[in-house]
DNA sequence: CATCATACATACAATGTTGTATGTAAAAGG
DNA sequence: CCTTTTACATACAACATTGTATGTATGATG
C-alpha cells in the first residue's frame, strides 16, 4: 500500500471518526473493538493507532466534532433585542439546538455519549453530561432571572425553579429522542412542549 | 468447602446480586468481569455459573428485584377518591416513586440500567427504558384526560401534551439525579418541580 | 447409613483484544 | 535525484475473560 498526501491523511482521520460513530452507535462503545472500527472504514488498526493513541483518545476526538454549548446557541441567534425578551431568547436557542440535533452527526454522537457508552479509561461520560446539564441550567437561570426582573414571568414562579423545570423537561425530551429518534421528530415535539411550557410560565397579558 | 443448605444457597444468590449491583454501578456493566463480582461476594465464578447462566442472565435477575410500574404506584395509594382528583393521583404516585427511588437498591439498579450499561448479549436496556417511558406516558395521559373532562386542567392545554410534558420533566429529573444522587435529594427537588408544574397546569380557582 | 443430588471451587482450553514492534512504499524536502 | 519522514499495514506477544469440565464435601432422602 501507498502513503497518502496530507489531505488524504486528514480524510482518513475523518473517515475513522465517521466509522467510529456508526459502529459505536450500533454496538455500543465497550463492545466494539478498534479492529471493527478500522475495517468499517476500510483500514486497519495501524491507521487508528497512527492517528490516535487509543480508544479513549479516538472517543474524545469524536466528541470534539460536535461540542455545542448553550451560550453559543444564544449568541448565534444574532438578535440584538435578546436582552429585552429573554423568554424568546430561550425559545430560539432551544429551537436552534433542536435543529442542530437533527443533523446525523450531532444526533449520533450525543446518542453515543448518553446511551451507548459507559465509563472507560480516563473518560467519564457522566461527568461530561453533568457539565452540560449545569451549564445549560445556569444559562437558563440567568435568562429566567432577567425575565422575572422584566415582569415577564409569573410572579409566583421562582426563576431558579423555572430553570430547573425547563432543563429537566428538555433533558428528558433529549434522552427520549436520542433513545429512538425515529419515534418522533425532536423539532416538532420539542417546539410543542417548549412553547406550551413557556406559555404556562409567562405572565398572562392583562385583561 | 462445604455444601450449603437451601436457605444458604438462596442467600448467596442474593449476595451475588448485591455484589453485582455494587460493582456494576462502580465500574460499569461492560467493564466488570464475573470474577470481580464473585470475589466481591467472597465467592468464585463457580457460584455465579451455578445460579445464573451467564452475565446477561445475572443482569436480568438483578432487574427483576426492582420492577416498579407506574400503575402499581397508583394502586398503592389506596385512596378511593383517586378518580375524582386525577392530578392529585399523579402527584401522589410520583411522590411514592421518588420515595422508592431513594432506597439504595432501587436507586442503584436504575442508575445501572440508565447510566452504566450498554447493549450486550440479548439485553437491550434502551428497549427497556422505552417500555418504561411509554408505560408512564400512557398512564399519565389517561389521568390528564380524566382531569380535562373534570375541568381541572387549563382548557388551552391538551391532555396528551400535558402528559408528554410531565413525562419529559420527570424523565429528565430522573436522569439528572441518577447521574449523581448526592447532588440533590430527588424527593425534595422532585416535589418542588412536580408541584410547580402541576400548579401551572391546573385550572386556577375562579375569583 | 448408604446413596444421590446439591452447591459450589478449581482447573483448563479457547477466544478476542490490546499495545507495540517492525515493515514499506510513497510523498516531501532539499 | 536522493534522503528522510509520513502514513499506514502486518506481525507478534501479553493479557483478560468466558464457558465448560471436573472435583468434592455436604445436606437431603429413603
Amino acid at each position: 500500500m501507498a502513503r497518502r498526501t496530507k489531505a488524504e491523511a486528514a480524510a482518513t482521520r475523518e473517515a475513522l471518526l465517521d466509522a467510529a460513530e456508526e459502529v459505536f452507535l450500533e454496538k455500543g462503545v465497550a463492545r466494539t473493538s478498534l479492529e471493527q472500527i478500522a475495517r468499517h472504514a476500510d483500514m486497519t488498526r495501524g491507521a487508528i493507532y497512527w492517528h490516535f493513541r487509543n480508544k479513549a483518545d479516538l472517543f474524545q476526538a469524536m466528541l470534539q466534532r460536535v461540542r455545542m454549548p448553550f451560550q453559543e446557541l444564544i449568541e448565534e441567534i444574532g438578535d440584538p433585542s435578546v436582552t429585552e425578551r429573554p423568554l424568546e431568547a430561550i425559545r430560539l436557542a432551544c429551537l436552534k439546538g433542536f435543529e442542530r440535533l437533527e443533523q446525523p452527526r450531532y444526533r449520533r454522537v450525543h446518542a453515543i455519549l448518553i446511551h451507548h457508552c459507559e465509563v472507560f479509561g480516563d473518560i467519564d461520560p457522566l461527568a461530561m453530561q453533568n457539565e452540560m446539564a449545569e451549564e445549560a441550567c445556569g444559562a437558563l437561570a440567568d435568562y429566567f432571572a432577567c425575565a422575572a426582573r422584566l415582569g415577564q414571568l409569573r410572579p409566583e414562579l421562582s426563576p431558579d425553579v423555572a430553570a430547573e423545570l425547563l432543563q429537566a423537561m428538555l433533558g428528558g425530551l433529549f434522552h427520549d429522542w436520542l433513545r429512538n429518534h425515529e419515534q418522533f421528530s425532536i423539532l416538532e415535539r420539542g417546539t410543542v412542549l417548549l412553547d406550551t411550557e413557556l406559555a404556562l410560565m409567562r405572565t398572562p397579558p392583562a385583561e
